[in-house]
DNA sequence: CAAAGCCGCTCTGAAAAACAGAGCGATCCC
DNA sequence: GGGATCGCTCTGTTTTTCAGAGCGGCTTTG
């Protein structure tokens, strides 16, 4: 059978691939953070504040792969591992600026 | 005992904000999907593609409470539903094109 | 020197979310 | 009547997320 060509619109494919990592728990707020500038593992998740050790190292990872953010590991010792985004995630950032302004004008604060 | 002051800097309340409904799977395309015109559960669901009916209740129902999209129901018969953006879903509108422009001009578009 | 703490993770097991698919009353088409 | 569409909801399974413990390597404290 045919693909249904009755459906009047889609779903944007660019703003599809978007959300495949904006569209995961913790990402935006990750390159967020990491938007002020570059941080340790742990100085990270007391940044995002709530996230766990395990999903924190999981979403660097993804996010690592797909160039959003770089990993570099500072020889030691000791041994320190800074996150930072790379020039891909760094243009996301006004976009992220522009999306806590339409929050805070479109969005209550105290979610029921 | 006190909050931590050592932190140097923090994720932003208000991209934290934008991405507690954002941040969830699937919004962000029912949002764009929504952006392009009006449409049933139905045709919503065969245009954003893939979620399923259980999800994409769920999902409307979170996003008419934070009144980004409309539920407007056509007295019958035949009974029909209707889901829109409201002023404040439509203001993301420009947002979700500039992410999109952003995934294709810096996303691998096939993923690992 | 030993105990204690931070670092960047990884592992475990349990809770929460998303999933596919069936079902349902109503309405419409042949 | 038989079949299909509509907007959901319910059931049970898979996937994701979670808190918390553990670990080797290092530093700091006493």
């Amino acid at each position: 059978m045919e693909p249904d060509r009755t459906a009047l619109h889609q779903c944007d494919a660019a703003v599809s691939l978007a959300f495949s990592i904006l569209g995961k728990r913790w990402n935006g707020m990750i390159i967020d953070t990491l938007g002020n500038g570059p941080l340790a593992f742990s100085a990270l998740r007391r940044a995002v504040g709530g996230i766990s050790d395990a999903v924190l190292s999981d979403r660097l990872s993804e996010l690592a792969e797909a160039a959003i953010v770089a990993r570099e590991v500072a020889p030691g010792p000791p041994v320190s591992v800074t996150y930072s985004l790379t020039d891909a995630g760094a243009r996301l950032r006004p976009l992220l600026t522009q999306l806590g302004e339409w929050a805070t004008q479109n969005l209550d604060s105290a979610p029921h």
